[in-house]
DNA sequence: CATGAATGAGAGTTCATTCAT
DNA sequence: AATGAATGAACTCTCATTCAT
């Protein structure tokens, strides 16, 4: 009994060092530039190994993208809970701030959505994750404005976001910081459409 | 002179041929569901042959992109210069439109912004392209409230547009009809903000 | 422990395999004359398989080439070792006879000299094996005649010889022993040039 | 009659214009680094037309080889004919100074010699030029010293300096200078040990 | 349970040569 | 006679996945 616990543990947390590693090089190299074996060396584990964990390396991907949607699920939550008087300017900052600091969970969502050559039990557990997100901002416009159309606000105002990242993300020719920081005008400047929305 | 003409004609026709090919697999597969020998045997020209017009698989693409760049653009020109009453809107479902007919318009364009790895002439052209169809969307904000920050709008109005295609397109069960009838909606939610903005 | 020595004799092995395929065949078609996929195939492997041992082509070049020179040096060196009244002939004699048993070490001293497209990696090693060998050489000067510019004749005599079979290896219409002959009879000439030198 | 004359001269223009073009581009890139199309653009004509005068590539190669040859047979002449009290040392420094300046020159010695996969014909033709320079050389022997193996000496002579430009013409870490320098005075060295010999 | 050697199809690209015009 | 479009086999190299140990 104790031992299946231990040995249960032992697995997850082997788990965690192989997406631990994945994440890192995922995020430096992007999704295409990071084999098997770069994921088994820097996990200090075998190649064979990683398939007793994850079927295929997209299952990788998607443990990873699960992992990035849960986080960014509970800091809009805090956001959304934080009854601020401009709630969406908030959680619009929350969320591109995530983007940036995790371009790998925004490229996994681009490449889910747009090659989709996932298994539908893949494609489901993304879709999950996404539909999960997108509920939780759908209570920040219930809670402004109880009457209307909350659901399609939400995707509206977080499919809108999703957009400021991937039309603007490699803006050849600025900095990093010149980005980062466009992205939030036009992330704010989104966020205010709505809110006046809300508002009016 | 006149078989010159001919023979730079031939020249035009062939390309099209093989960007047509392109084109269509590419629709079908997604870009990265396509290789070289597809390319070729569809168009019914050799390997070599494709290589005479375009210098590197990446040149199909850009090519492709910047033809359905200039499609759109002349799409939004007739929209801006209609003076609709609410011109967003129509932009919106424009656009949209021609997303949905190409959708590997869309998805060149994602993968241009994220993975990058274009040579940097090939990654000026892609972004030429965009920044040709968002002067154009700046002037239908300048028609409308000519004081704003009219160049965020358009970005902002741009960008959310891009999001709601790259986070819904591929909705898993359901239709494609259904999908389209969902983005409109949103595409058009996004629109009313923005035009709420112009108008107020 | 012992298993780890194991797989790592194992290792050497194959690595071995591979070498003697890819020298067999360079031997008997020239270094252009072969691909990765005949080296596979020969050595019994898969071609993906090669790319374990050897990250390029040119590796291989190089591993066969420093194998050669390592060989030939020794050989080399037992000849200055034996104090022979005449070193330089039989120096001669040692070198001609391992470039006619090794006429593909020869094809790749030109091939690397002359082409020059390795990495500088590459052609540093290729080049410390050069080196080698003519500091060995050079001993034998060193011997005969202490005062003199003996790593200028080390040189010369070494370029000589090289010379002796590019100019010679391939004379038309001669049997492959009368060739040899031929070149061993240039070679002792050309020792005896150096010899006289010496003991003038 | 006049008229064929013509015709057969403007031939003869063609050919230089492409053999010229040709060997421009070996001596910058290299023998392995030009191709077909890259000759016939330089030339001013098309692909096909380079084969109505050249039955394939190889064949570029031996007439440019061809006239180096007749080139150096010209000016070695010139030293023998000269009576040089030194003679081997001034064609040594006069073959050198060639192969310097027309380091596709010896590629193509060595290639022809090594890769040998030449025709018949292409080979013939190949070692007639060789041999041609090496009777050139024969009768600088035979001045100096009728009765010796003159024949031999002209073999060794000449083997030795084209070994000099194999073994030291890409000595890596030392600018063309100093390699110039190197390769003369190694050739310089080579010639004392055989002018010694026929003074002796 | 864990390893990592082994696979092999498949990728993009090149280029000497041909031949219809 | 001259063109250059067209070929397509050949090249090196990659990598997700398998499986004997």
């Amino acid at each position: 009994m104790v031992l299946l616990k231990l040995r249960k543990q032992e697995r997850e947390r082997r788990r965690e060092i192989i997406l631990r590693a994945a994440q890192d090089l995922f995020s430096k190299r992007g999704l295409s530039g990071v084999n098997m074996r770069d994921i088994a060396r820097k996990a200090g584990v075998s190649v064979g190994f990683i398939y007793r964990y994850f079927p295929a390396r997209a299952d990788i991907f998607v443990d990873l993208f699960e992992a990035g949607a849960a986080t960014i699920f509970e800091r809009m939550k805090v956001d959304v809970e934080a009854k601020d008087p401009l709630p969406l300017r908030r959680l619009a900052r929350t969320y591109l701030d995530f983007l940036h600091e995790n371009t790998m969970f925004f490229q996994m969502m681009s490449h889910f959505m747009l090659e989709g050559r996932l298994s539908h039990r893949a494609l489901q557990r993304v879709n999950d994750c996404l539909r999960r997100i997108m509920d939780g901002l759908e209570v920040a416009f219930e809670n402004e404005a109880p009457a209307r159309e909350s659901r399609t606000l939400a995707h509206s105002f977080f499919a809108a976001l999703n957009g400021v990242m991937i039309s603007f993300a490699k803006y050849p020719g600025r900095s990093p910081q010149e980005i980062k920081k466009r992205t939030y005008l036009l992330g704010k400047t989104i966020a205010e459409r709505f809110e006046r929305e809300a508002h009016g």
